[in-house]
DNA sequence: TTTAGTGCAAAGGCTTTGCACACCG
DNA sequence: CGGTGTGCAAAGCCTTTGCACTAAA
């Protein structure tokens, strides 16, 4: 846990320079959360971290889950019945490589995969359809294996 | 444009069951927009909307797109910058099949295309993960031919 | 000492809701 | 008529912003 930590804390430093009471209380629970692999929203973040330290301002959260996502710390995935939840992302932390994400529509849980659209099969549709393709975003929705019914 | 118009008036009589002056115009502007593949707002589209009647209230606009939505007949396309576009389906209405979106981070152009992740990578990642996919997305951002720089 | 960072409360956007009325069938 | 659909305005969410204060470097 400790290491998930200290790579946030890093993160943390290289975009503002300060390191203040709240962040170092984010990172931490950043960190707990990295390892659980939990999607959250600000506002349980924040109720998380009042629990430390009550007098924690709702803006404060908001504001470093901003420069966070930004910097590609945190995904922000998009369910797609209004439920938007952020996640720390493996990618910058423990170098999973390019991923994408399972989404369960149930439980909310989310799951990153290694796993993606081959480049050269982006690279015929660019061609294709005449369009420079700089980025892109793919995610599985279904169900994880605890809210799906048993298989036979 | 016409057959577009009675395929969206076929699918609002399919979801509600009345026909409205509002629905109309709605189903009337959403043809122009089918045509024209334009990505719109709600704001957007009631403002056009008020051109043929000024006391169309917001919250009916509101409450169609929802209806529309959830029957698949309207897209809703997330730019990652916080833009959010609805889009008049092609699947649905003429039959263009299973697609995803080509989105122009510049002018917010939204194009379909018809390639997808092959299913048996889908079922692959699906059984590697123990997770069921039931759908997903899929979206590439870049750069439409008009807001590119010229190639070589 | 300097200035980024913070907490609070207010303001913003966008969307939904409650309610009385309108109007489709 | 009966009940869906509508318009209006108010309320709800979630998020951002302004400002004075705190505290890191």
């Amino acid at each position: 846990m400790s290491d998930y930590v200290q790579k946030i804390e890093n993160a943390l430093d290289a975009l503002g320079e300060r390191k203040s009471r709240p962040r170092q209380l984010l990172a931490e629970k950043l960190g707990t959360l990295a390892v659980e692999g939990h999607g959250f929203t600000v506002e349980e973040l924040w109720t998380a971290l009042r629990a430390e330290n009550p007098s924690l301002g709702r803006a404060t959260v908001f504001r470093t889950v901003k420069r966070l996502v930004d910097a590609k710390i945190l995904d922000l995935i998009d369910f797609l019945d209004g439920t938007k939840l952020y996640r720390v992302c493996g990618e910058s932390l423990i170098d999973t490589g390019h991923h994408h994400h399972l989404a369960c529509l149930q439980c909310h849980a989310i799951r990153e995969f290694t796993f993606c659209l081959p480049a050269d099969q982006i690279e015929r549709v660019s061609r294709k359809e005449n369009f420079w393709v700089q980025s892109h975003s793919l995610t599985l929705y279904g169900l994880c294996e605890f809210c799906r019914p048993q298989q036979p």
